[in-house]
DNA sequence: AATCGTACCTGGCTGC
DNA sequence: TGCAGCCAGGTACGAT
């Protein structure tokens, strides 16, 4: 479900209600969720008696940062953390809740995740780089770390168009359809377009504009639409400044031309035909 | 080696 | 109303 910005709001909001809290008891009742070569109960075992430092980002991952090790937990599409103080923890486990962590105060910090993609392992405290590295996991998407002449340069050699080699998170990490269709709108860019084919001009568009639309959705809080919820229950904003996402048919903020969706690569596409041209090198 | 299609899941909505 | 078919903030993996 969730693309950087909502990630990082979780992570935000998260972070103050979890930390140093000390684990008591971990329940999985979906096993797949677990990426572990262990036995279900020896990988819940190893958690007992941690407790949580700090919890980080990186890209659309969260890292809880653990005594021992780090738990890393991809979200995918609809995974979802929910926290219960101890007077406030549900009687009957809800549905679709996967992963309880049970802390030592009694209060529990529950997975919950409808369509069960998401995905969570531990790793050792060393090997933090290295597992990013492994996944090919592009800069973040900050005029820090994201540099323009590295951006050219693996963009010449992407065969495919700037829709899918966005959604790779091997260029930068963090866009999902949603922001890919923003950001691609913002630059003026037509989701076809041939990554090789970018002009200089498009290319320093499309940079800023991926730096710019996923900073301004984070202090948003993300967007809400379908099923997105922050850690308080409480809905982002930033669905409010959506100008082509879920907007097909309707007219162009920009010319008033009537927006489009198509499918590109399986993934719904929206753009205005007349804003988002193709560029001739 | 890069790129594409498909698998992983459930539920909500649309249209017959 | 019932139900088939399509769609949904993502990634991994096997086949070309």
């Amino acid at each position: 479900m969730p693309e950087l910005p909502e990630v990082e709001t979780i992570r935000q909001g998260l972070e103050p209600l979890i930390k140093e809290k000390a684990i008591a008891l971990v329940d999985v009742s979906w096993p797949r969720i677990i990426n572990t070569e262990l036995d279900l109960s020896d990988w819940q075992n190893a958690l007992v008696g941690q407790t949580i430092h700090s919890l980080l980002r990186r890209g659309k991952y969260l890292i809880f940062q653990l005594s021992n090790c780090y738990l890393i937990s991809h979200l995918r599409m609809e995974g979802k953390y929910f926290f219960y103080p101890a007077s406030e923890v549900p009687l009957v486990k809800e549905k679709h809740t996967h992963v309880r962590f049970i802390f030592k105060d009694h209060s529990e910090l529950h997975y919950h995740d409808v369509r069960k993609f998401g995905r969570m392992e531990l790793i050792g405290l060393e090997d933090l780089t290295s597992y990013f590295q492994l996944k090919k996991l592009g800069p973040e998407p900050t005029t820090e770390s994201f540099k323009i002449n590295n951006f050219a340069e693996k963009l010449s050699r992407i065969k495919k168009s700037i829709k899918p080699a966005l959604l790779d998170q091997y260029l930068v990490t963090g866009l999902g359809n949603i922001y890919v269709d923003e950001v691609l709108f913002q630059a003026k860019i037509h989701p076809l377009t041939s990554s090789q084919q970018l002009t200089s001009s498009q290319i320093k568009r499309l940079h800023h504009a991926i730096i710019d639309v996923l900073s301004r959705a984070s202090e948003a809080g993300g967007s809400s639409i379908r099923t997105y919820r922050n850690a308080y229950g409480k809905e982002g904003t930033f669905q409010q400044h959506h100008q082509v996402y879920g907007k097909e048919n309707q007219p162009c903020p920009i010319c008033g031309t009537s927006i489009e969706k198509i499918s590109v690569g399986q993934r719904g596409t929206h753009f205005c035909p007349n804003c988002q041209i193709f560029e001739e090198k």
